[in-house]
DNA sequence: TATAATTATCTCGAATTCGAGATAAAGGAT
DNA sequence: ATCCTTTATCTCGAATTCGAGATAATTATA
């Protein structure tokens, strides 16, 4: 099974792109992190409680879906979430296998305040591209991440 | 301190980079892990073995610097490599601190094997651009790993 | 040379994630 | 009504990563 000339070729930029997008991520990340745990939270209970704050209450399972983690993981970070007193679990009154996470005031009052400080400070760890080039990867992104999930 | 509104327009639009970002590498991860795992390795394993294969014995610490993790990890993820016979640590003649990780030939007879495989399979995973767009998006997510990598 | 600072590696415990399996409730089919 | 399948959540143990601190060797400084 020869490979022509031109699959070759491909395969360095495949691979090269598969290591930019994880550098690219990981630094970006790295910062966005750094934002974050200056508010006593990590990455991941950011996301449920932003989750909550802007979709209103879930089922956990569906925070699952949402947030691309497994039903166990959830379950420790709503634990932990609920310990903060960011969310309550609250019980679903006609499906009683269903148990709703739903943010609390004081959850809400953390985020109307972290929330804005946050979406400033990705824009300004994102400053290295301007709107149209964002707009562009974007695309290019959804392509990529599209065609390979379905894969 | 009013926020422009381009800012805000901004801000969204960072955002949703930040969210399709991550979910594009979490796809493509998804699929190269699966190639990798059933090689009997994982993602930072491979990362390891590639490096020692690709640019020779590395002293410990600098497989950290490569791979971007901390030194108690490598340590881990060494370990797991030298019991599985795919490295060897070699004590540095010259600075006894020093140790450096080196690929067996076991190891290199594995990486024979399955590099190009790996290759391929990027190469597939990574179908949702043309040659051009790849090319592209590299440059745009050098410059925006880059530049958050320097805030 | 003796001391201090730096460097490389490792040990240990905590945090986070996953997968497998348990439990319990709902829904559907006979 | 009973049994089977599906669904939602949780428990548990394994895997992986990190940070803090230990150890030991090297280098710089007084």
């Amino acid at each position: 099974m020869e490979t022509p000339e031109f699959c070759t070729e491909d395969g360095n930029l495949s691979l090269k792109l598969f290591v930019v997008l994880t550098r690219a991520l990981q630094s970006v990340e790295e910062k966005v992190m750094q934002d974050i745990k200056g508010h006593g939270l990590n990455l991941t209970e950011f996301a449920v409680l932003e989750l909550l704050y802007h979709k209103g209450d879930q089922p956990i399972q569906k925070i699952g879906e949402k947030v691309l983690l497994a039903s166990s993981s959830i379950t420790y970070v709503v634990d932990k979430l609920e310990k903060k007193g960011y969310l309550a679990r609250i019980a679903c009154p006609n499906d009683r296998r269903v148990t709703f996470a739903s943010i609390t005031t004081i959850g809400i009052n953390l985020m109307d305040e972290i929330f804005p400080k946050h979406k400033e400070a990705i824009r300004q760890i994102m400053g290295g591209l301007n709107m149209e080039e964002k707009q562009f990867v974007i695309e290019e992104l959804k392509k990529l991440g599209y065609y390979a999930k379905n894969l």
